[in-house]
DNA sequence: AATTCTTCCAACCGCAGTTGA
DNA sequence: CTCAACTGCGGTTGGAAGAAT
């Protein structure tokens, strides 16, 4: 396969289980229970590494497994899900009883993947019939949608369709200049560039004393997701609970305090993404997200 | 019928986080 | 504190099966 292999051990076993096998691995989970995985395949008389082990018991013998075809609901599910999280499958799974990541994973990539991409060409191609020259692509408001994240999610500031991945290290980097309060865990972060022929942000607790913008981003700033203690290992049960921080680059990357204060995303919210089935969350129906959405809209000036 | 191409998915790999000696 | 082993995850691969030529 050109790949070393992943156990180097001489005498193991590669590739397709065999039914033996197969019998061998569940009868000893049925007695000994799962785990242990380094020296299972020892104990239960298997030539195979622990991690195949592992994968084979997760993936294929559970007997909480569901077989068969995705059914429309679960498609949907997984579409929207996949809108929220990213290619968190594992997280994606959890949500869809009997199903594996692996199996999902494979669903989107020959399915779903290409499904949605041809709905998105369509759409590309509906609206440029609708609109033949457009002299200038028309001004958009600021959409906020969740992608790949850390323990619940990663946000992403959208504006004008385009996408700033925030660079891990220098968020990072960014956050170093000010932990995270000890009751809340970061879980999210967004990079949002601002209108460079406007004002920066204010932002309360600094002033923005660098105008320098070698490459046209000084002016963006990071954003902050806390949340509190009693929040789910998923992340989602208390995004009610969310606070928003930011800090500007320009400003050294220093955290302001929350502002505008009390910044919360609410339950309104939290069952807005977790149901919208469109490409973008409209930030306009946001109650709890206007001041942010306002402030991109306006191109980085808070309202007052 | 034979060959080639495409699709699907089980299995593998490498990486990162966690744990424990 | 260090380091190795373990565990879990997401990306990728390769071969079987089916479709197309």
């Amino acid at each position: 396969m050109g790949r070393s292999p992943c156990c180097a051990k001489e005498g193991l076993n590669r590739g397709a289980w065999t039914a033996q096998e197969d019998k061998l691995l569940t009868d000893y989970i049925k007695l000994h229970g799962e785990g242990k995985w380094g020296n299972l395949p020892k104990r239960a008389g298997l030539k195979r590494c622990g991690k195949s082990c592992r994968l084979r018991w997760l993936n294929y013998l559970r007997p909480d497994i569901k077989r068969g075809n995705i059914s429309p609901d679960e498609e949907d599910l997984i579409i929207r899900l996949h809108r929220l999280l990213g290619n968190r499958w594992s997280l994606i799974a959890g949500r869809l009883p009997g199903r594996t990541d692996n199996e999902i994973k494979n669903y989107w990539n020959t399915n779903l993947g290409k499904k949605l991409l041809k709905e998105h060409n369509k759409t590309l191609i509906q609206n440029k019939l609708a609109f033949p020259s457009p002299s200038s692509p028309p001004k958009m408001a600021s959409h906020l949608f969740l992608t790949k994240a850390f323990d619940c999610s990663k946000v992403v500031a959208y504006p004008h369709l385009q996408l700033h991945e925030i660079e891990r290290d220098t968020y990072k980097s960014s956050v170093k200049t000010r932990p995270p309060p000890a009751s809340s865990v970061i879980v999210g972060e967004a990079h949002v560039p601002c209108n460079p022929d406007k004002e920066a942000p204010s932002v309360a607790g600094g002033e923005n004393n660098n105008n320098n913008n070698d490459n046209g981003d000084s002016k963006d700033f990071f954003m902050e997701f806390a949340m509190g203690n009693g929040a789910d290992a998923d992340g989602f049960t208390n995004f009610e609970s969310c606070e928003f921080n930011y800090c500007n680059k320009s400003n050294g990357g220093e955290f302001s305090t929350p502002s505008p204060p009390g910044l919360l995303i609410s339950e309104e919210m939290l069952q807005d993404l977790t149901m919208r089935t469109t490409d973008f969350f409209q930030p306009r129906e946001l109650s709890c997200l206007s001041p942010f959405t306002s402030f991109l809209d306006s191109g980085g000036v808070w309202p007052d």
